[in-house]
DNA sequence: GCGAAAACTTGCAGAGTCCGCAAAACTGCT
DNA sequence: AGCAGTTTTGCGGACTCTGCAAGTTTTCGC
């Protein structure tokens, strides 16, 4: 599957890898703030000016491994089976990314805090998680027979998946649940499914 | 309700609508790539300094109105009789926020084509609308009596509901179809609320 | 193998963003 | 009028990002 690429290719694929790695790393280690695209190029054996070729901003290689994460997803979603509900497939193809050893989760939790701690990152988070969105939609438009270009169907249930991830992602890291993540997930997945009724006022 | 201000505080209130005014009307007018913090600042009367006493980016000047349109819906939705179904209150706020008006409809276009001819104007876009999102699920959780930091629920019918919105004005402005705006969200929302059914594959 | 052609990297120059700091200007209150 | 608290402004400096042109490396046909 992964043949047939020059080396030109491989060389390119490794040099835009170990900027955004170099740049997420030293995003979590220094905090945003304090990265520089100099540092990063020099921690990927790069020119600054060769950053600029691969990446538009700083923030945007930061994020990068987010754009990755969706096209692996996006993958997966294309591999279910055809005839499983679309529902199940998006649940089951997030619930299998999510990382449950104790390291995925101090990864995770890192990865989020560094995030949230600066605006402009949160935007360019904001940005990949909706071409991951795109993706799923037309993914899943292709499966549903909708029109991507046409049909809301798509669109809403992508975003609503994605979301149900994003929100659930957020309360875990809050940690004022001490729910496990999967758990979340799930229960974010079974609300959406049900259309959101209306809670009754005790609280659980 | 407005009452109660000193001058000071009108003149900084002034101040910065008529800096996030004059941004996003040159953005509009010019693109915004070609559109200067100086020219701003120019615009509004004040120094280039002062501009960033307001704003910390250029593109968060350029969206400020849509947090202005959150900060209007968030007071809006507050005021919806308590008993209402949530539903039905996002669904009111929002569809009565749209101006049906032919000039509304070109504001809107132009408004919608300006933010998404630049990747970090969409990711400033995001970042504004994830606030509405934030400040909707606080208002829904106080609403339903579900606690913002540990429910799912406040936090997933925001998006949703944020979520069905964008897209209808996507969909919309993608000019693929010529159904009103406020019938696509009517059906975003209705889409939503029965759980976003799998469509059978027989197109409309 | 070999020599273009195509693609990639790099340095440099220039426009622009953004922030800290301290002086100057302004407002509200007595 | 005069003081205290705020806001505006200019300046300096670090950094981002892009266009351009020259230098390298890879690819491809012969």
């Amino acid at each position: 599957m992964t043949a047939e690429v020059g080396l030109r290719e491989r060389k390119k694929a490794a040099t835009r890898a170990a900027l955004a790695a170099a740049a997420n790393r030293l995003a979590v280690e220094l905090g945003v703030e304090h990265v520089t695209v100099e540092a990063i190029a020099a921690a990927a054996d790069v020119s600054p000016r060769t950053f600029h070729n691969y990446f538009s901003s700083r923030e945007e290689a930061i994020v990068a491994s987010i754009i990755d994460w969706a096209e692996r997803l996006t993958d997966e979603l294309q591999r279910r089976p055809a005839d499983e509900p679309i529902w199940d497939s998006l649940q089951a193809v997030f619930v299998e990314s999510l990382d449950d050893s104790p390291e995925g989760h101090s990864r995770l939790i890192a990865q989020l805090e560094m995030v949230m701690a600066n605006p402009s990152v949160i935007a360019s988070q904001l940005s990949a998680l909706d071409t991951m969105r795109r993706r799923f939609a037309e993914a899943i438009a292709a499966r549903s027979g909708t029109d991507a270009n046409r049909d809301l169907y798509p669109h809403l249930i992508a975003g609503a998946a994605a979301h149900a991830v994003k929100t659930s992602m957020d309360l875990w890291v809050l940690g004022r649940t001490d729910r496990p993540l999967r758990e979340l997930v799930g229960e974010a997945f079974a609300l959406l499914r049900a259309g959101l009724p209306q809670p009754d006022r005790r609280r659980s």
